[in-house]
DNA sequence: GTTGCGTTGGCTTG
DNA sequence: CAAGCCAACGCAAC
């Protein structure tokens, strides 16, 4: 049944969905007589989980299900433009990928190179077996804009800590600024494909996930077409490019996002971090002043390689144990709160409404998301990281192993940035930007005729505005969680404990340390809850 | 050891 | 609306 050519190539597609400045699709398509272009389904990624705390399956929510599902669909689309095809298949990656090696006879094999920790082990277990079976790999970084492998070798092993010192480390992009992948404009046939089940791309309801209901449905629709569209969108308003500063953008904005919304497809590499770099470079060359990193366009591309490089060279990144950059801090466990957090019913509208973005659209504003991961870690609840990085890496549509991880290790004042007495105000954070409160009666209809004076403190309205408000604090919207004043202050706290006790131990904090720790914060709280009794009856026996 | 800096806090004051 | 204060961190350069 084998197709017996002996001149096969095979594609295989897991990040980088797109057909424009791909390496290894190009190297692919090279001198072979037939192509297959393939994408294996994992259904420990794709299946259904009925216990999942958001429909989804055990790994990704929905929304990125679907978007995964909507860019393999395009792909397909644009592999057929050029004489090809998208060849689906399910299972266990590696078993897959080897039986179709065998089947078809593939000669060439060709990936795009993945940092992450899932691929690196993959991706070593497929080289070996395709060098014992004499096949030749090709498998070019082509993912971000520097190899994190030359940032750590030039910086003498060690990943930079800064995206100062990166950004020196890096210097002239030099692989960002070489020329595209030549444009493709026709593909070779797919060969036999014998006795490998090959499917069309699913639906979503071939998955499985046939009776979901949902109100509002994510913005995001994805693909290589989208991205591009949205790419171009973005860069012909020159003056916008050059005038972009991350810092000043709006988080409340959701009519019109403050910024490009190309994150979830450089995540899936629908679109090429070098294409869109050399696109703002010539947008920059065109104008006659224009923003510079950390806080321009290109800023913004340049953190994303900061983080890939830092998740690459760090051992245990994704865990606060065994990290060598992680501050050792005694977060709690308290799954009452992290569900309030998850759910959107910690009682802050302002949380809330990020938290309910998060779960209908899979994005929002970085700095959202930045009061968010502080509320629930240094800033209010104090729980560990590690758990609401699992909730965005479920939830998001762009999450990405090494920003995700990177991000709530700055959130959380674990590692990158320490001044822990900088906390977002879940009341006074998003009042700066929409005093109206829009952004919140938009997410959360419950609290639409809440007046503007208590839309950010609905506890604090007189029961008369409440009632004419329908909405009763306590039953039909929550009360809060934790008292922001005395939770924040009780944060800065243990964090001064923290900070001084790996100071102290130079890093080296145990289990076992930690959990002192625990005790000692606990009893200093009980001996101020101790105090405050006692004032209270002195005064009372003042009186 | 000292100094300066670090993607983007909140609050009060002038 | 900008500046200064809060209370003060780690890290790198010197």
């Amino acid at each position: 049944m084998a197709s017996g050519s002996g001149s096969g190539s095979l594609m295989w597609f897991r990040k980088g969905l797109r057909i424009h400045d791909n390496p290894a699709l190009e190297r692919a398509a090279q001198s072979t007589k037939f192509l297959y272009p393939v994408f294996i389904i994992d259904p420990h990624y794709m299946e259904p989980d009925p216990n999942a705390f958001s429909p989804g399956s055990t790994r990704a929510g929905l929304n990125r299900i679907r978007f995964l599902l909507q860019s393999l669909a395009d792909l397909d689309l644009n592999l057929r433009k050029l004489g090809s095809r998208l060849l689906v298949l399910k299972g266990e990656p590696s078993q897959v990928l080897f039986r179709c090696l065998k089947e078809w006879d593939v000669k060439k094999l060709c990936f795009e190179y993945d940092t992450e920790p899932y691929y690196q082990a993959l991706d070593i277990k497929v080289k070996d077996h395709a060098s014992i079976a004499g096949i030749e790999v090709f498998s070019p970084v082509s993912h971000t804009l520097f190899n994190p492998a030359d940032i750590i070798q030039k910086n003498g092993g060690r990943p930079p800590l800064s995206y100062q010192s990166f950004v020196k480390l890096a210097g002239q992009p030099s692989w960002a600024s070489s020329p595209l992948s030549v444009t493709i404009s026709s593909l070779p046939p797919v060969g036999d494909v014998g006795g490998c089940e090959i499917s069309e791309v699913p639906t979503i309801k071939e998955l499985g996930y046939g009776d979901i209901e949902q109100d509002e449905f994510s913005p995001f629709r994805g693909g290589e077409s989208e991205a591009l569209k949205r790419l171009k969108e973005s860069i012909d308003n020159k003056e916008w490019v050059a005038a972009f500063e991350k810092p000043k953008g709006d988080p409340s904005a959701f009519l019109k996002p403050a910024t490009t919304t190309l994150s979830p497809y450089l995540k899936f590499g629908c679109l090429s971090s070098r294409y869109f770099y050399q696109c703002l470079q010539d947008v920059y060359r065109n104008v006659k002043r224009h923003t510079s990193p950390p806080v321009s366009l290109v800023g913004q591309l340049l953190w994303r390689d900061f983080f890939y490089t830092v998740a690459f060279g760090t051992p245990n990144f994704d865990q606060m144990t065994g990290n060598r950059i992680c501050k050792q801090i005694p977060w709690n466990d308290n799954n009452e709160l992290l569900v309030a957090w998850r759910d959107a019913k910690t009682g802050y509208p302002w949380i809330d409404a990020v938290m309910t973005q998060l779960h209908k659209w899979g994005w929002m504003h970085h700095l959202a998301r930045h009061s968010v991961a502080c509320f629930l870690t240094r800033g209010d609840l104090f729980v560990h990281w590690e758990k609401g990085r699992d909730v965005f890496e479920r939830l998001l549509i762009d999450s990405d192993w090494a920003i995700n991880n990177g991000n709530w290790l700055w959130l959380s004042c674990s590692s990158f940035f320490y001044q822990y007495n900088r906390i977002y105000s879940p009341i006074s954070f998003g009042k700066k930007y929409d005093p109206n409160g829009d952004y919140i009666k938009h997410f959360l209809p419950i609290l639409k005729d809440m007046p503007k004076e208590y839309i950010y403190e609905p506890w604090t309205a007189p029961l008369s505005v409440q009632t004419k408000a329908k909405c009763i604090i306590g039953k039909d919207y929550p009360k809060p969680v934790v008292p922001h004043d005395s939770a924040s202050k009780e944060s800065r706290r243990k964090m001064a404990e923290a900070y001084s006790l790996n100071q102290k131990l130079n890093g080296k904090v145990s289990e076992e340390d930690l959990k002192k720790l625990r005790r000692k914060l606990e009893e200093d709280s009980e001996d101020t809850k101790q105090e405050v009794k006692t004032k209270r009856m002195r005064q009372k026996l003042i009186c």
